[in-house]
DNA sequence: CAGTGGTCTAGACCACGGG
DNA sequence: CCGTGGTCTAGACCACTGG
């Protein structure tokens, strides 16, 4: 009988679990032990600890040698990025020691340019949400993020106040869609006036680091586009690549 | 007995064998059989067959639903670059359509600057060596890349000619070091002079992606640096986002 | 050589989805 | 309701590392 619980799955609890144990420098020697020997400790098959072990490998905490061990990777546990995971920027920005605010700047209904349709399956010019958002950390503009969502989607009516949040419940509370991923372009620019006021830039020539993202929903049906711009001297974004 | 031999993993096998039959469109329903079918044509455990589908999900080539099924995302392999897995630069050209070539321009050994020596764990000012490779995609510099490997860890002689080598194969056959990872930071610039003469920019104030890579080996130690700079009109950084 | 992680199996039960 | 993917188990053998 296990010491965890049923919900969420056990692989999860013991990720969280060996997580906390490693934040906690409970491993002294950045050796973590055999997993025969934490399957037996947490009364959980081997295959469950593997499980838990190959996602904090995959986080970078740790990493593997067939022959000698499992051992720490603390330099991974300062990676507050991971590109692959989406993470709420509110999360984001706190993960990198800020504290994040939300300003929602506009909401606008307007038909959809030529591009946008194709991207999205739509009638051309058929009308569109388009909601603003600009986070701040510590007061000071990193991320601006425009959402682009077809109104015919909505099924829910909305009031401004009920926008801030992130794009994937949006989804699920206003659309009745279950989002499953972002097809996502890296694209560098120059800073356009406008983001320059926008994102309180210092200098008018800055180059700025953009995202450009089509979200599926759980049928892969595309069903929203988000553009999202950063002050990349706040924010580092960084990724493990193996 | 399964059809498929013992190295490669079974996994692996599965994984290839499956992701051929998507490609040539043998599932023309856009459905993908169930697990214990698949296991049973394939005389493999379930659990292997689970394993590669994981991979191809992760891979954005399918996607699953509880209750439901596995179904093809097509457009999962449009994607041409995962940003999260190490691609030679050679590969990533072409699978964009392109004739990849390799110039290696310059080679130099000198002093570590500073913020390198600190970075790779170094005397100040002990010898690195410093190869510079730009890559063509069908005559185009698309790709300008540096690499500062210290001097100390090079075991075995080298010509110019063993140099055009994707950095994993270089560090193990010069300093017997088994690559493990990249820790990876995404940074938008202003193509400076330099690099709008080495990558033929059409225009002067270009926006480039670069990225400052700290190589690891198998021990957790930082063997290397990378700088890598992209033309971003021949080539998109694209990426799955869960 | 003993101990480690890597792979694979066979079987069980659960949670969800759709007819 | 049945069939699907999601989770978990117990046990086996292999490949590699290190003393």
């Amino acid at each position: 009988m296990s010491v965890f619980k049923r919900s969420p799955s056990l692989t999860e609890q013991v990720r969280l679990y060996l997580r906390q144990r490693i934040i906690n420098k409970e491993f002294d020697d950045g050796r973590i032990p055999a997993e025969q020997d934490l399957a037996g400790e947490l009364n959980v098959s081997r295959n469950t600890i593997r499980d838990a072990l190959g996602r904090l490998e995959a986080e970078g905490v740790i990493f593997r040698r067939q022959g000698a061990g499992t051992f720490i990777n603390q330099a991974g546990l300062l990676v507050k990025t991971r590109l692959e995971e989406i993470i709420p920027y509110e999360t984001l920005i706190k993960e990198h020691g800020y504290i994040p605010t939300i300003i929602l700047s506009e909401v606008v209904e307007e038909p959809a340019p030529a591009e946008l349709s194709v991207t999205l399956n739509l009638e051309p010019s058929s009308p569109i949400l388009v909601i603003k958002k600009l986070f701040l950390a510590d007061e000071n503009p990193v991320i601006c993020n425009l959402i682009y969502l077809p109104l015919k989607l909505i099924k829910q009516p909305y009031t401004t106040d009920d926008l801030p949040i992130p794009v994937p419940q949006l989804l699920l509370s206003f659309c009745q869609e279950t989002f499953s991923y972002y097809l996502s372009e890296i694209i560098p620019l120059i800073a356009s006036p406008w983001l320059v006021e926008n994102l309180a830039l210092p200098q008018a020539h800055t180059a700025i680091l953009s995202f450009e993202e089509v979200g599926y929903n759980q049928d892969n049906i595309p069903v929203v586009k988000t553009c999202s711009y950063f002050r990349n001297d706040l924010l580092h974004l960084r990724l493990i690549r193996r």
